[in-house]
DNA sequence: AAAATTATTCAAAACGCTTCGGATATTTCA
DNA sequence: TGAAATATCCGAAGCGTTTTGAATAATTTT
C-alpha cells in the first residue's frame, strides 16, 4: 500500500492524504480523520527511502563503534548504551544505523555515510585524548555528540560525559582515608579520555597527600576480565604488594577478585577495591550492601541523554554547542576497609 | 556531489555514468576508467536513499532485539553476534538497522519496519520454543535468519545455531563420568529454545544413567552475575549440596565461582562446574588451562554465518531454507575434578 | 450582492538514482 | 560495398514521497 492507492481508495490527492497524515493545518478536521482511519486500516506507512528523498531527511543516526582489530574487543558499554540510545530514537521516528568497524577505517566510513546521505547525525564513541574524528566531523558538517570528552581541543562539541576525574579524585580520596598507601590503579586504554581522567583523579589524590605514584602499580590495558586478573595477580606477588586497588571497569573487578582469593586474601579485609561501576544490566552491584564498593553511573541513562542531544542538535542547527555531565555516586560496599597492619 | 553534476562534469549522460560505476558491460572500458576516476576523486557515492527508491532495495538488514521489560536486560551476546554480522554486511555494501525493543512491542515494529521498506531482512534474535515470529515474518514475506531454533515449529526456516542439546548431554557426561550424582543445572530462561534444549541434554544425560533429576537443582532466569551467585549460594546452603554444577553462560559463572569461594569450597576440587563459553571478547577464558571447563562455541562467528546466509537468502528468495550448525567444543579446564568423597 | 478572505483541495515539479527503449557510430559479414 | 550486427551512448520514465503554486469552494466583509 502506498501513498497513490491509497489517495485513489479514499478518492483524494495524494498532496492531501500526506498533508493529512502529517498534521498540516490545511486540511478539513473530518478529512483528516478519514484519511488517518484509512491509512491505519489498511498498515499504512509511507515509505521511509521515499520521504527521505524527498525531505532531505535520512530518519537515521549512525552509530559507529571502533574495534582495535588487534585486541577485536567490543566494549560491552556499547550495547548499554545503544539500548538507551534506541529508546530516544524510536520514540522519536528515528532509525539506528550500526557499524561496528576497525579503528584504522574509521575516517573513510564517516566519510562513507555521509556521502550516501544514509544518517542525519552520529554518536561518537570511545573519544580519544586527542581524537581526529573532532575535526574530520566538524569538516564534513555532520551533527555529533560524543560520549565522553576529547581532551585536547578547543574546538566546540557537544558531549555528555561523567566526571571521570572527580571520580577516581573521590574514589581515591577515600582509600586514602582509610589509611591506604599503596593503591594500585587497574585502568583502560590510557589513549583514551575516560582512562587518562582517571588516571589524573587518582594523581591527583596522591599528590594531595604528599605521596608518589609508584609506576608499577599503575596499568593501562583493554579492561577484560583476564587483565583485571593477570595484573592482580602479578601486583600482589611483588614484594611490596598494593593494600588497595582502584580499577576501571565491573569486568576487571571480577578479575581483580578472582585474583585476591585465588591469593589467599579476603576482599575488603586484606586489601580494598573500588571499581567503577558502569551499571550494566547484566551486572548489578545491588544488594543491602554491595559487594563491591563503586563510583557508579549510568551507562543506559547517558544513552538516553546523548540520543536526546543529538535530535535537538539535527532538529536546530543553529543551536550552540551542548554538555551535560551525568551524575556520578561513591557508593559503598563490602569490597573497601581500613588498611590492615 | 551527485549523479547529475558528476555527470555534467565529465560530459556524459546520467545513464552512462550511473551504468560505468555499477559495471554494466554496454560501457567502453576507457569511459569506465574515467568515470570511476572521477567519482573517486570528487568521493561521490549514489545518495543511499535515492538509489533504494529506484531498486526497491532498501540495502539495510534489520536487528531487532527484545528486552524483558521487567528486566531490561540486554544480552551480552547480542552484541558480539552483531560485531560478527556487521563485518559480513559492510562488505557487501549493506547497513544494519538496530532497534532494541521491549518483547511486547516486537510485532508492531517488524510491521512497521516492512510497511516503510526500511529493511530487505531481518534477524531474529532469542527464539523461543514455541516463537510467534515465525509466522508473522513468514505472512509479511521478510526474508529472516534465526539465530537458535524454534522447537516446537514445522515450518522450514533458516537458522544458525549450535547444538545445545548435545552440548549439555557431553557436558553432563562428563561429570558423571567423573563420579558426580547431584549436578546442578543454572540455566537461561527456558521459555527460550537455547536453555529448553541444553535442559534436554542435561535430563537425557542423567536419565541414561537412571539418575532422576532434582527440580531443586534446576533453575531458569536471565543469565547475570548475580542470579549464578545467588542460586549457588542457595544450593550450597541445602542439605544435601550438589558437587558438580553447569552453568549456561560465562556471566552467570563468574557469580557461581564467587558462591563457592565465598562459601568456603574449592572450585574443581570441592566442586566441579562447567560453563558454555559463547567466547565473548570480554571474557577470553583461555590459557594453558582455561579457569572454566566449558562447553565453547564462537558467537562472534555465528553473526558472521548468520549474515551470509541472510543476504544468499535476499540475493535468491528461491532458495530452499538453509540450516547451519555450528560447532561446539567440551574444553577441559581447572574448574572440574572427580566427585570428592 | 459583489468583493475580499479564508478554507480546502489539486496538479505537477522535485528529490537522485536506475533502467527501458532508442539512437548513433563503429565493426563485421556476405 | 551494402546490410547486419555490435558497441557505445543518450533521453526520458519511473520509484513514492513532499511541497510549491494555483484553483476552487465556502465564508466573511462591506
Amino acid at each position: 500500500m502506498n501513498l497513490k492507492e491509497l489517495s485513489e481508495h479514499l478518492g483524494l490527492s495524494q498532496t492531501t492524504v500526506s498533508r493529512a497524515l502529517n498534521d498540516y493545518p490545511e486540511v478539513s478536521e473530518s478529512t483528516r480523520q478519514r484519511v488517518k482511519q484509512a491509512a491505519a486500516k489498511g498498515n499504512y506507512r509511507p515509505n521511509m527511502r521515499a520521504m527521505s528523498l524527498a525531505t532531505g531527511k535520512a530518519m537515521t543516526i549512525g552509530h559507529v563503534i571502533p574495534v582495535e582489530s588487534s585486541s577485536d574487543v567490543v566494549n560491552p558499554i556499547f550495547a548499554e548504551f545503544v539500548a538507551g540510545a534506541s529508546r530516544t530514537y524510536s520514540q522519536r521516528g528515528y532509525e539506528l544505523m550500526l557499524t561496528i568497524a576497525e579503528a584504522k577505517n574509521e575516517e573513510s566510513i564517516y566519510r562513507g555515510i555521509v556521502a550516501k546521505r544514509a544518517v542525519d547525525g552520529v554518536m561518537l564513541h570511545s573519544p580519544k585524548r586527542d581524537d581526529p574524528r573532532l575535526a574530520l566531523l566538524d569538516e564534513i558538517g555532520l551533527p555529533f555528540v560524543v560520549h565522553g570528552r576529547v581532551c585536547d581541543s578547543n574546538q566546540q562539541y557537544n558531549w555528555i560525559d561523567m566526571d571521570n576525574q572527580a571520580a577516581f579524585q573521590q574514589a581515591t580520596q577515600l582509600l586514602l582515608d582509610l589509611g591506604h598507601h599503596r593503591i594500585a590503579l587497574i585502568n583502560g586504554q590510557e589513549t583514551l579520555s575516560f582512562a587518562w581522567l582517571r588516571r589524573l583523579g587518582y594523581l591527583e589524590a596522591l599528590h594531595a597527600s604528599n605521596i608518589t605514584e609508584d609506576p608499577e602499580l599503575m596499568t593501562s590495558a583493554d579492561l577484560t576480565e583476564t587483565y583485571g586478573y593477570q595484573t592482580t595477580q602479578k601486583m600482589l606477588s611483588r614484594k611490596s604488594p598494593p593494600t588497595a586497588i582502584l580499577v576501571s571497569s565491573y569486568i576487571a573487578a571480577l578479575g581483580v577478585r578472582r585474583a585476591i582469593g585465588q591469593a589467599g586474601y579476603r576482599i575488603g579485609k586484606d586489601i580494598s577495591v573500588i571499581t567503577h561501576d558502569d551499571e550494566l544490566s547484566y551486572f548489578d552491584n545491588g544488594g543491602a550492601v554491595p559487594q563491591f564498593t563503586s563510583t557508579r553511573s549510568s551507562v543506559r541513562e547517558a544513552g538516553i541523554r546523548a540520543a536526546e542531544m543529538l535530535l535537538q542538535q539535527i532538529d536546530k542547527p543553529s543551536l550552540a554547542a551542548q554538555t551535560q555531565m551525568v551524575e556520578t555516586k561513591l557508593t559503598l560496599g563490602s569490597s573497601t576497609g581500613p588498611c590492615p597492619g
